[in-house]
DNA sequence: CGAAGCTTTGTATATTTATTCAGCATTTGA
DNA sequence: TCAAATGCTGAATAAATATACAAAGCTTCG
């Protein structure tokens, strides 16, 4: 495809734009051609990179913070993410996941095997990955779908878009999060195409999971859970979720109904994945995400700097809120 | 006047922006303004180099042809623009006068006399000038006011700019440039007004003119020749005129009643300027320029390469045409 | 304290830039 | 050779960005 723009003709609209600060109506008249051509000149000139912005590193890190959630807490990696005052979840979600694109990133290896669940965040992280890179990963689906429509931040569609990002190929755990008892359960996970990727879970080198609490829980939200049901969870003990998997304050899963209906990667499977990472933002899932470290369910932390505040303020005084909530 | 606007804001709007390539709108809720600001804020970082923009040198001048005409026609000094074909005179003039601005202005030294004479392709110079500089110049207007109505492109209205954005005062000439008879114009000359501006022209260290035409000439189109004005100045050997001077093929003042009834500088004080620039567009004065050159009425060109390509393969034959208009 | 002056901000709007689309030109492939 | 396909273009238009303006906050000075 040989082009009809000289270099010489982009250096001159360039020049008059961005130099000379003429208007592209008036780089139009200079250089004899419409308006819109001009846009796409200069487009094409920036591409070519014969006009080059750069712009003052601004780091969107607390590294600070960092170090200090990986030494109190003895995780392996941490993310936090600066952020401005009095985002609702919304726009900080996006801002985390904007940010987290690229850390994360660098964590993933060309041949990495990696497990994701799905998750709000999550869901907002793959999205601002860098366009199409060609590793050859193996995307493994974590949990099932939680209900039929398929959501976008379900883990199949964030599964299918992080796999298409990096580069790799998918593999979907195409069931329900959660069966209706455990007979059922354990004959789908006799399913060949189950067992398959139920398997490959344990090859994963990398996890990308949610964190949920009980109150603010995506099950209750699209109706999987009743109000009744989180009640129940509580009274076992329940103070946080990954994957559909209900732990107590210590990390340990809890002995509930739900724990045999679940159709998603094992507790003890995700304690051996050298590095589980979970993705959260908000100040509102401090609890949980601590009660997730305490049991080595994950072994580092993509978070805002207000929830990694919080959760450094917590772990001082940790012991007796713990008691609290027992209570 | 301290800032409100830390430099970390801007860094993560420019980069959102910039980087990322995300909207204004879209920066907005990330940093939880509005959109105008983001304007701001962009603007800003732009001005206090947070934000770079570079473009790939372009250059505007034909420097190979700047030699050609120096050589050949012993010039001090050329510039020649590049300029797209076909452009209209006046979208030529523009584009000469946008970039001869620059190397114009590193022609002029911090203290010198400057003379002006008007002309259209000057008058775009002067207004594509850097914005306010400190020098100390003089300028002096070099021929009077074509007619009573002001015009931009008079000698007065060039000159005031060129003082205002170079930094310097401005002597005017308040006298129009052609009187009805000699004797009511040496009775202005006397004035001390007059006088006064009339020697200062003899100190000038650089003069900028442009080269007019028998035919295209602003005297016509203003109704100050008429026609058959130019039929005589014409019969009497005319082929061009610098601020109200009409001369000969030869570069010497032609001898005609228009002689005696101009104010402005004389040819004399003109070939004893050090650098006379003439300032031209177009490739329809080639004669005239040719004659100036001969006559040492100018020193150095600015002209489009066109205009110079013409010039310089008129040279050669330049005795056989001569010849033929003088038939 | 209160009014006048100066910033700063967001909304509404004007201006500028990017994109869509239909027409023309050029190349490609029978 | 003619279609079909592809690419380039400007006019019209959609989208994005800059600006005018008015309201709100902050200082300064009486």
């Amino acid at each position: 495809m040989p082009h009809n723009y000289s270099d010489d003709r982009l250096r001159l609209a360039a020049r008059l734009y961005y130099i000379d600060g003429l208007g592209q109506n008036e780089v139009a008249k200079f250089v004899k051609v419409s308006q819109a051509k001009v846009s796409r000149l200069l487009a094409l000139a920036r591409e070519r990179g014969i006009v080059r912005i750069s712009v003052a590193e601004y780091d969107p890190r607390r590294r600070d913070l960092e170090g200090q959630l990986c030494e109190r807490f003895g995780l392996a990696t941490a993310v936090v993410l600066k952020a401005i005052d009095g985002l609702n979840t919304s726009d900080l979600r996006r801002a985390v996941g904007h940010f987290a694109a690229s850390p994360v990133d660098a964590l993933i290896k060309p041949r990495d095997v990696v497990a994701v669940a799905g998750g709000r965040t999550i869901h907002e992280l793959v999205h601002h990955l860098p366009e199409p890179k060609n590793r050859a990963l193996t995307v493994v689906q974590a949990m099932g779908s939680v209900d039929s429509h398929v959501n976008a931040f379900d883990a199949q569609e964030v599964g299918r878009v992080l796999a298409q990002r990096l580069g790799g190929s998918f593999l979907t755990l195409n069931v329900p999060a959660f069966m209706p008892d455990k007979r059922t359960r354990d004959a789908l996970l006799q399913l060949e195409q189950v067992r398959v990727v139920h398997q490959r879970l344990g090859d994963a080198a990398v996890a990308l999971v949610g964190i949920g609490t009980l109150e603010n829980s995506v099950f209750l939200e699209r109706g999987v859970l009743t109000a009744d049901d989180v009640d129940e969870l509580a009274e076992a003990g329940a103070v946080g979720e990954i994957g559909g998997r209900f732990f107590d304050a210590k990390g340990n899963e809890c002995d509930t109904p739900w724990r045999d209906r679940a159709i998603s990667v094992e507790v003890d499977q995700l304690r051996r994945i050298p590095l589980v990472l979970g993705v959260v933002s908000g100040s509102d899932r401090s609890d949980a995400i601590l009660a997730a470290i305490r049991g080595r369910l994950v072994k580092g932390l993509v978070i805002d700097e207000a929830g990694a505040t919080v959760l450094l303020a917590m772990s001082s005084s940790a012991a007796a809120k713990t008691k609290k909530r027992k209570s």
